[in-house]
DNA sequence: CTATTAAAAGTCATCAGATGATTTGATGAC
DNA sequence: GTCATCAAATCATCTGATGACTTTTAATAG
């Protein structure tokens, strides 16, 4: 019975490494024991341990001090929990960052500032159609709407958010659907500045959410064939 | 003027092939030069140009294929936005995971199964006061009512979000605030469950957000001293 | 000429040994 | 007790060699 798990001898050091830290055995702030040891304890090259724990200082979770010693800085990949996200499913996905879109506006109409309003109105007179400069195009000017929004909130954390679903998002509609969502109306888009111009909270969650939900539906028709 | 930025080969040989790739010179799915012509190209020896590689191979940047060489994944590091998150202040952080608990307490009274609804009853119940096992303990037991919410949503992209923010957030929060944060009643979090069980969604999203409220306020009180 | 097979070249994977750089703790002088 | 010095421990880096796997090329049979 031989497992289909080909991997190298770097990935399972790596993979050993790694459930030590997980176990406790080796807590946070501890320094773990040294290559020579680590040679002996997994019984591969010192180049191998040296590549194994490499790739654990590059995820955040072990820390190599020269004359001193290999220490532990976590105890979970805190990468693995992005990666996580990124194997939902891109429905959820979207419908996530469609929920940040409302609650990003709802703030915006709160703590918008004038300048923040003016963006907005350029990025829409920018929006223009499909027609201007050709589809791909017009995707990044009409993502780069949605992302004042969300920056007019004043929330660092909800843009960077933000980004990460668009990004992981955009590398997948660009491979599989290919123009088959609906382009909300420059009459829907209006109508979110002038409800988050307006400072009120409530309409301007609503005017995301109104023209958000057609998009939804259609993805869900789409991803159910 | 010795620059602080005291860095090892390895770290600056990963920096160099990282700009490659982020530059576009070495585009995504292509192969990149062997390790001989990176080590000629970086001026270190292959032990070091083969960790340096390593590190990108486990941020997900690179592939290696033995016989085959070594091909470019994806431009830009995954993690790097995680971090990016990471370093916005506390406040936005929960703020912004304070959004999604009321975006996902609406879909939860959109879309909670009957199981759903047993969970939340009996986590409220567990739930107890600080009292019973001190307060770490009734952190954890209040963490997975909350976690419960997001769960009865039906979004596993918002799940894996909130757990992400969660973890950021008690990381810092145990280590500085102690205990100056208000609890919300047992009232309060059984009026969620009631108002998810009732199927109105905007019921549920003002349950919650009136409770998330007064504690962003005491925040706010805190972190600008 | 085509398809199959075999050889060869290219590439990463792994091992072994040696030397340098840095940190840390001990030793000893004052 | 304080400080300088030294030695041990540890990671950083280089060099050379061999194995495993993939891809390309060449040879061969049909």
């Amino acid at each position: 019975m031989k497992q289909a798990i080909r991997t190298n001898l770097t990935e399972s050091a790596a993979t050993s490494l790694r459930s030590e830290i997980a176990a406790g055995r080796w807590p946070v702030g501890e320094r773990i024991p040294n290559e020579a040891t680590l040679v002996e304890m997994l019984g591969v090259s010192r180049g191998t341990v040296r590549e194994a724990v490499r790739a654990l200082v590059s995820q955040g979770l072990l820390e190599t001090r020269q004359g001193s010693g290999t220490y532990v800085l976590a105890t979970a990949d805190p990468a693995a929990a992005l990666d996580r996200v990124r194997q939902t499913c891109l429905r959820d996905q979207w419908e996530a960052r469609a929920l940040l879109d409302v609650e990003a506006a709802r703030l915006a109409a709160l703590r918008h500032t004038p300048a923040d309003i003016a963006t907005l109105r350029r990025l829409l007179l920018e929006r223009g159609t499909v027609a201007d400069g050709g589809r791909q195009a017009f995707i990044r000017r009409d993502l780069a709407f949605h992302r004042a929004v969300v920056g007019a909130s004043g929330n660092q954390a909800m843009v960077e958010i933000y980004d990460f679903f668009t990004a992981a998002i955009t590398d997948v509609i660009g491979s599989t659907l290919q123009g088959d969502l609906p382009e909300p109306s420059d009459q829907a888009h209006a109508e979110i500045v002038e409800a988050v111009a307006s400072g009120d909270p409530d309409r301007a969650a609503a005017s995301v959410r109104a023209f958000m939900t057609p998009v939804l539906l259609q993805l869900d028709r789409l991803l159910s064939k």
